[in-house]
DNA sequence: CTTGCTGCAAAGTGTTTGCATACAT
DNA sequence: ATGTATGCAAACACTTTGCAGCAAG
């Protein structure tokens, strides 16, 4: 687990509270959790962190919180297929990732994030989702990128 | 729902026997479902259009028909974040689609299918995944590309 | 103070498993 | 005949909800 910039759940406060929500003890653990993993987490793996330093903290609390984050647009979900949810601080985010896909072991689970080829698909997007716009009249917002197979461990076994 | 080749059911048989494993009353039923529909459905659709003509059929069958489906590579499972699997005939088989992405209405959960663009995006998926596979030394087997929008309907609200 | 936040326990929901019976081959 | 497939009910795993007490502003 990297640490990075471990002042980013600081900065998050204001954005929680701008919104008109309250600062809390648990929701300001919740946020340091985030702002200094670069994995993804699961509610449950968010529960176990958070409990290290705030051993009270219940697992409704952190569902609640994600949904709020979620909903303010400081934390991602995201759905890789293990059946439950996984969160990330926004792109944007002080402690966040950049913009990034995600690449999927389907053996061992593992995930990787890159952003390498960023430009190319951000072409081929932008004209991909302009002609279904067009074609279907949808107004696009977001879109998902994901690639499975083998990582260099699982292939050799 | 629109009904397709109504004899793919009879030779989707033929896949199911050739990979040694039985053909009975219940699993015909649910190929007979998944070739005739054009829609997305979860197991418990399937349940319940498949209990029209087999009322005897259980929920329990469904899963484990469709968990076999998937595992021969008849039928691929889809996840479009309403919690729930959903399940469609793989491309190549009688009756099912050809290759193609999903563009999803957030508010209606709407589905609709594209394989207009698919020349653009085979390039581009083609060149992303050859330089993923060099620096992570992944073997990729497949990808999820998917669309997230507001349909026409929906934006008039 | 007042209203929103929290924790616990219980309820929900989609999916899986144990087991005795039924059936395709 | 033999072992796979089925259906029921119970178990599961993750998530949500009801409610009474607590605390941030």
């Amino acid at each position: 687990m990297k640490r990075r910039n471990a002042s980013g759940s600081r900065w998050l406060h204001g954005k929680v509270k701008g919104c008109g929500y309250r600062l809390t003890a648990p929701r300001e653990a919740i946020l340091t959790v985030l702002s200094q993993t670069s994995e993804h987490l699961s509610a449950e793996e968010i529960y176990m962190a958070v409990h290290k330093t705030y051993p009270a903290i219940g697992l409704t609390t952190i569902y609640r919180t994600l949904e709020l984050l979620v909903q303010i647009g400081i934390v991602v979900r995201f759905d890789f297929g293990d059946k439950r949810s996984r969160y990330e601080l926004a792109e944007g985010m002080q402690g966040g990732k950049p913009h990034h896909h995600h690449l999927l072991c389907t053996s061992c689970g593992r995930i990787v994030d890159y952003s390498d080829f960023m430009n190319e698909e951000k072409e081929l997007l932008g004209q991909t989702e302009k002609g279904l716009s067009k074609k279907f009249n949808f107004k696009i917002t977001n879109h998902l990128i994901q690639f499975y197979g083998l990582c260099d461990k699982c292939q050799r076994k």
